[in-house]
DNA sequence: TTGAAAGCGCTAACAG
DNA sequence: CTGTTAGCGCTTTCAA
């Protein structure tokens, strides 16, 4: 083992003198392709004894360059702060690796403008497929790739020009607001109404979950006041001020919340601990979303888990089948048995 | 915009024949350094224009082959599980891109294994730096990229071999500690000793932590005993497990719990949740580690927070100064005003 | 069983 | 002010 601080990098010429052959015979010994060539396994092994003893290390620019494709697999993810999209990610990396792809991930913190940067910038690398999570502009990304070649993904939040892997949304929400009814009414001995609180108004899954609160109401022959969708937005601060107002209008004497996110959560328990609610079984809450920390608030709060391995299992199978029409595929989220 | 598929990419090529000049001119007014060939605004524009017609991507691999540097900096990461690293991440990948490179990153599940293969695949990517995030084997990290001549930073856990950022470990660990006791002898009358609960007792950190909690309790006069000292992993469920195998021992009557991190305090809660503690003050923690949740689980549990920007911060520097040689970073983390 | 050579798309001298 | 040219390190025919 050499230490030497070489000031170039060994290439497979420099393999190929040291070797006493060519670099064509060390290219093809290198990527494992030498039985093809019949080289003998004499001159093979001579060749990966020498690479290892310089520490060659392919130069994977040269290599993609010349290849035609780079397998290289892109992801654009909004946040790393919560364990939906931690999960999502790590899952990503393994199951791209297991596939023989180099998974390239980048954080564009609900920025449009960054979405699209990195969007760019991804293509630059050569993609062979980018995959939008939770994008605020997904179509606009997808155009971005089509016009490079390459194919894209939407997840999390639909586009309406790519393939889409989703939660079930309605379906989640409807179970969940059912479940905190019937949580209020054995706790509280009423049934709700409900508030609904967290998330953006102008996106998919907000509304959908919505629509599927609204739903489970009316199953039970319950109204939904305009004023108690407080779709404010997703910081926990924006939370907490939404139930202040609330409050300051003498409004806040609901049963039940169905929080539409951890991050929102954090805002409600924050407002639940100031204003004395604490603990004591008079606050029935729902969460859309999953963190170990939840259970263990004391409240009871119900969660629906979205299906991540599932979800990105269906990623993957989209992408192997080829499809690339706008179709949206809904994978029913993980709720716990009540 | 034209929307046909295209089998090939456009190249500057493309470009320059479709602009009536050449390559060069073409990449000159791409890359921004044009008014150093001095070409006419008028042809620069029309160049840009067309590049923006046609969706021109530069093509990273071949400009990267070409150029001398390639302004790729890789990090790899253990988990995305907890908002440590989420952080470390998020800024990393902002304060990278701030400065005109391009932040590759990878999840290896603390896994040695892997760990090395990132490493070799980054150094492949031709990385210009590789940061090691809390690794397992950080030196042997340090080796592969000392051979390929690119250079190496720990930050989280420190090595041996090359310079390192971590968290003021000890200082930390024994104002935490300081707390608990005095929260102790607030809330139940009584000055610990405390118990130390989770990590690996061969990580730098959770040594460091160990020998932190053993001082604030030396500075009080307190002995502490071998056997509640726990470094028994740090899953929640070998927290979980070693707090049971302690009680049946019979020796659970602590007042107070030092816990190494989030992931293992969720293992902590499950058990005190169990065990009936829940909520009444007989049981005085503190975490070294920071999560929103756990200000609102209820036991007025202390945090001590990593101070991430400002470890970033120095990664940076050390980057820019071009320091390669061993040295160790501590940064003292945050601890709130009591 | 092996080597020579072309060329992937781009950048940077250098020569006008 | 602009074009020509020579590679960057690798893969892959093709010829021997």
């Amino acid at each position: 083992m050499n230490h030497v601080k070489q000031a170039k990098r060994t290439t497979i010429y420099d393999l190929a003198e040291l070797a006493g052959t060519s670099a064509s015979a060390v290219s093809a010994v290198l990527n494992g392709n030498w039985k093809k060539r019949r080289i003998s396994s004499q001159l093979a092994e001579k060749i990966m004894k020498i690479a290892e003893e310089q520490g060659y290390a392919l130069n994977m620019q040269a290599s993609l360059l010349r290849r035609e494709k780079s397998h290289i697999i892109g992801m654009i993810v909004p946040k790393y702060d919560n364990r939906y999209f931690g999960s999502i990610v790590e899952l990503f990396e393994d199951m791209a690796r297991a596939r023989g792809l180099f998974p390239i991930i980048t954080c564009t913190r609900r920025d449009p403008e960054l979405e699209i940067e990195a969007a760019r910038t991804m293509l630059s690398y050569q993609v062979e497929c980018l995959i939008a999570t939770g994008a605020t502009d997904p179509d606009r990304i997808t155009e971005m790739c089509a016009a490079a070649g390459v194919r894209s993904l939407n997840l999390d939040l639909p586009g309406a020009l790519a393939p889409s892997i989703i939660s079930d949304n309605f379906a989640g929400a409807r179970e969940l607001t059912r479940r905190i009814l019937v949580n209020c009414e054995r706790r509280l001995g009423k049934k709700g109404p409900l508030l609904f609180i967290g998330g953006r108004g102008s996106d998919h899954n907000t509304a959908e979950r919505i629509r599927g609160f609204r739903a489970a109401h009316s199953d039970l022959g319950l109204a939904v006041a305009e004023e108690h969708i407080l779709a404010c937005g997703y910081a926990p601060e924006k939370a907490e001020k939404a139930l202040d107002d609330l409050a300051l209008k003498g409004d806040a004497n609901v049963g039940g919340m169905f929080v539409n996110s951890t991050i929102s959560l954090e805002g409600v328990m924050r407002w639940v601990r100031r204003s004395g609610h604490l603990n004591d079984d008079s606050l029935v809450l729902g969460c859309f979303d999953w963190d170990p920390f939840v259970s263990l608030l004391g409240n009871e709060i119900e969660m629906v888990r979205q299906d991540v391995p599932e979800m990105l299992k269906k990623v993957f199978e989209v992408i192997e089948s080829g499809v690339s029409k706008p179709v949206v595929i809904q994978v029913p989220p993980l709720i716990p048995q009540m």
